[in-house]
DNA sequence: CGTTGTGAAGGTCTTCACAGCC
DNA sequence: GGCTGTGAAGACCTTCACAACG
């Protein structure tokens, strides 16, 4: 959220600025997209295609990177999923911590795209004694104590929230006491946390409401 | 991600403006805050507060409805839920019909904020013989070949894609020969579909890449 | 008084258009 | 010729600041 003042990172190799989230966010997409590319170079107009996006955008986006695209012929397709992956964060495992093993946390668990796109699920949580020492996915889910534990390289994970509303707050409070400062929050309600601790939302009611705002106004212009 | 087609709306004659998609999202979020608001009144501040917003920010929104804030008191809490509401598009039952009875598939169909926020999930279809006639969340999984039946209202339907990203495509198209122009799509790839019709997508991985880029900044600076 | 409603300012993101390069 | 890289323009979004008002 509240990001540092904008200030050179000292990166191995090159000097990196600060990439808008939008951008980061296509990146993601072009990277998915270049998953299922067999040709050994891409021209921003194939990639914005199969990315769902525009050329230019696709430019301006990759120029972030000081990708080293080739004039009149594109971008080598190896060499810009490597500097994709690297500015997401990909070169070193990222890890994945789970809170919620209901219906949300057990799709998320057994998510195939999660490892597919270099995330490892490390541990689900629950607070159900219900559910602990059951299996989910293939993951065991461990009793809510045992997060600090799980948490033991923080700065490398990342922690999901996939309780009800009414928990989310407490859960909130624990992923941080664990040293986990990246969240990602699915409950329909938003949490506190202290500065540096970084929470992205996403709400399944508010994509809905989108939608149909956008249908009644197609209705009335319809 | 494909955005609303950018056609200057005239509503015949209304006062209504078109609300950016941005505000759109907010008032979801001011509609989830207000569910748990006991005044009769609130102030843009205490909005702010509860929906994790900025109070110039929600005033704005809110000027969007020509909402009735009183100075010196706020907004009635009553009519401004019921404006956002018929804002929203949710002075009518929205209905749901999601297809892939997956883990994610299952997700959502048993959340419980659907119905709490004025959804109703009407169907879920699924490919696989072996589900077709189970029961998943309290609903009849039921063969793709059925939507067209179940969609007889289309303007008022929209269609949730929670397949694997191999089947995406093929299942969009289904949705838009049933005669769904409004679709929430899970899979992580684009689909293409014809003028007219209203994708949003919404891809877990690259919410977790967003992170990840994120403490990649963190990591440097810390 | 406290709070809304809103023009104006400032910032960010997207699109355009074309120079520059292979 | 074809495609990238990018300044400039334009659209959009957020924040500020304060007048207007109950």
């Amino acid at each position: 959220m509240r990001n540092p003042p904008p200030r050179a990172l000292s990166i191995v190799g090159g000097v990196e600025q600060k990439i808008p989230t939008n951008t980061v966010a296509r990146l993601s997409r072009y990277l998915a997209a270049l998953d299922g590319e067999s040709e050994s170079s891409i021209s921003s107009e194939a990639l914005a295609e199969k990315s769902g996006g525009n050329a230019a955008q696709v430019r301006k986006d990759l120029g972030y990177l000081n990708a080293a695209g080739v004039r009149g012929v594109g971008y080598d397709t190896a060499g810009l999923r490597n500097q994709i992956r690297h500015s997401l964060g990909l070169g070193q495992e990222r890890r994945v911590v789970i809170v919620g093993a209901g219906n949300l946390g057990t799709a998320l668990a057994g998510y195939p795209g999660f490892a597919e796109r270099g995330f490892r699920v490390c541990g689900v949580f629950d607070k159900s004694p219900r559910l602990v020492g059951t299996e989910i996915a293939g993951h065991p889910v461990l009793a809510l104590s045992d997060i600090r534990e799980c948490a033991s390289s923080p700065s490398t994970m990342i922690g999901v929230i996939a309780v009800p509303a009414g928990a989310a707050q407490i859960v909130a409070d624990m992923l941080v006491a664990a040293g986990i400062i990246s969240i990602l929050n699915f409950a329909p309600t938003p949490v506190h946390v202290p500065p540096g601790v970084d929470v992205r939302r996403v709400d399944l009611s508010t994509e809905l409401h989108i939608l149909s705002h956008r249908l009644l106004r197609s209705e009335g212009t319809g």
